[in-house]
DNA sequence: ACGGGAATTGGAAACGTTTCCAAGAATGAA
DNA sequence: TTCATTCTTGGAAACGTTTCCAATTCCCGT
């Protein structure tokens, strides 16, 4: 089933039947009219194949998922893909955990079949860096700030996450906390681990405490087992700690469940502050307080960009979008 | 950057450059290894889209994700992706909540493209079934028994729902508890609701017991608000449970904090259990008790299926992968 | 009624592959 | 050495579109 059976049966020449389907002038309307009868007679269905062979875009939005078991991932992924689809794109998936060389491999791949735009969900830029320098395909970047890269193809949306953690921990100094241990990410640069960490900083310092990475601080991956085993062994390091700030919700998650494993309760001996606000943050036992970033919202932010990117050449931005800190039960005040 | 550029450059014909690409016999080592050469000095990559034109076999296999909010399916989704890139094999993914028309339409919208497999992510069969008759290209369902369906492409893998859900209230049954409440799903046929309440009910019956599933049993959706609300609103209707079996680890996590919020604790007041094993409910507090569904394992189980019926053209196959009770902290003794 | 510009139309060429067929080269048996 | 196989090779045709150019038709002002 041709475009030139339809031309044949409609009585038009394929040239019109082109341009019907992509709903160019210059057709009649006897003959668009027509045409699009036969067509649906005949349940026509170009082929994408032929289509992008000469148009010479090419296939689908290729898109990167940087830290499997990262929920606030799962959550932008549903979201990104409907706004996508709204518009007739469709996304190519690839899951990713942080290793460099398999990130640089993967994004290889994808580049040689000419995705016609990609996108980077994840927080730690690092990973991609080593494979940014060749992107001339349309990108936006979920979660991590590209806007210190000089990309004219990369955009990013991203909450301003180093004003948010430091109202995380700005909330817990507020309430009287002033031992306070940070889990989750780590400190390497354009990570967004160390732009939380920075915020964090920020805010203690404005109550004249100068954060001890050494003794306060314990990196980890954004995964459950990540925030257990972390603060775990943050607990056993120092003995005083009022207050725990997860850099993650996930992390937060296995956070409460290593404190609790000590013996310890949440909000009583410990305050645990999260970030992320995934699903499960508010039915958590008990109620996680997080920094609220919203998936929905960020998943279309980013569609609209790469959409515009892709429809008019719109240039790379970086678009900023909204926090909110949810207070909920896991923070008392000492 | 063309196969006739390496053609031209390497002194070879094309269709022997062809060969070459696709690993096909009858091509001497001396040309293979000249293209070869020519292929890494000029970087080319072969064009996709001409490719599968030529081929006539097409795009990406399309993955549908039935339930969105389930995290179950985002487990899978990732061991799931890995598999088939091993293979070459990229996936474009669609998420669907139970919306029949959408699915319907989604489906269409991905056939129309001609993927060269698909793989259906989701309990729910009802909402594909009307799809199904025409579905030819080769496809696994995986959570979704379709053994009863007779489909000649499509395979399934799935563990054995209804002996899970037997185990998992006789779990219970053993542990003295009578008055059992089961949230989640429903009891539309070819719903994975369905089988586990089969299950259910099988374990109940051999203790003498039969269900009632206007007093003892609440439909909801597979995500945590669901559960919370089933829950509560079975708790209201019955003072005496002592249990309760969510019949998916997310509405195991709404159910927790719906008892909890009750007033009651779990498993002191009540026994919960759950069915999937995703991440968080080993970190819940308490650690939820529940049936284990390996991810992974449905993940690369599917691959396998699909890629050999994509490879030698196998024909559909059901398959079983086994389940496991995991015992955690949520049920105690009667 | 006529001329001219705009709107509509048809069809050939091109996009980058794979595949098929025919031809040429190599091998081995007699 | 010769003939019959088998291996290797080149190149044309085809996959189903879009796009461009030229040709035709239409419409309107005079």
């Amino acid at each position: 089933m041709d475009i030139r059976d339809i031309a044949a049966k409609s009585g038009y020449g394929v040239g019109t039947v082109s341009r019907v389907i992509n709903d160019q002038p210059n057709v009649s309307d006897r003959a668009r009219e027509r045409i699009l009868a036969v067509m649906a007679e005949l349940g026509y269905e170009p082929n994408s194949n032929a289509r992008y062979l000469k148009m010479r875009s090419q296939t689908p939005v290729a898109v990167f998922v940087m830290g499997v078991g990262n929920r606030m991932f799962d959550d932008i992924l549903g979201p990104l893909q409907a706004a996508l689809a709204r518009e007739d794109e469709q996304i190519v998936v690839t899951y990713l955990n942080g290793d460099v060389d398999e990130v640089r491999a993967a994004i290889d791949y994808q580049q040689a079949r000419h995705p016609k735009g990609m996108v980077f969900l994840g927080g730690e830029l690092e990973s991609f860096r080593a494979s940014f320098h060749e992107i001339e395909t349309p990108s936006v970047l979920v979660t991590a700030d590209a806007s210190q890269l000089g990309f004219a193809n990369l955009s990013s949306v991203t909450i301003d996450n180093v004003a948010a953690a430091r109202s995380a921990v700005g909330h817990l100094l507020e309430r009287g906390h002033r031992r306070i241990g940070i889990v989750g990410g780590n400190r390497a640069s354009g990570q967004i681990g160390e732009l939380r960490l920075r915020g964090a900083e920020q805010a203690l310092r404005e109550h004249g405490i100068e954060l001890d990475y050494e003794r306060d601080f314990e990196p980890c991956d954004f995964i459950e087992v990540g925030g257990y085993e972390a603060t775990t062994c943050l607990l056993e390091r120092t003995g005083d700690l009022t207050a725990v700030f997860a850099l993650g919700d996930v992390v937060a998650f296995g956070a409460l469940r290593a404190i609790v494993d000590r013996g310890l309760s949440v909000p009583g001996d410990i305050s645990l502050i999260g970030f992320d606000d995934t699903a499960f943050s508010q039915y958590a036992v008990p109620r996680i307080t997080t920094i609220r970033q919203d998936a929905a919202r960020l998943a279309e932010r980013a569609a609209k960009l790469l959409l515009s990117a892709l429809r008019d050449g719109s240039p790379a931005t970086h678009e900023l979008v909204d926090f909110e800190l949810v207070e909920r039960e896991s923070v008392c005040s000492l």
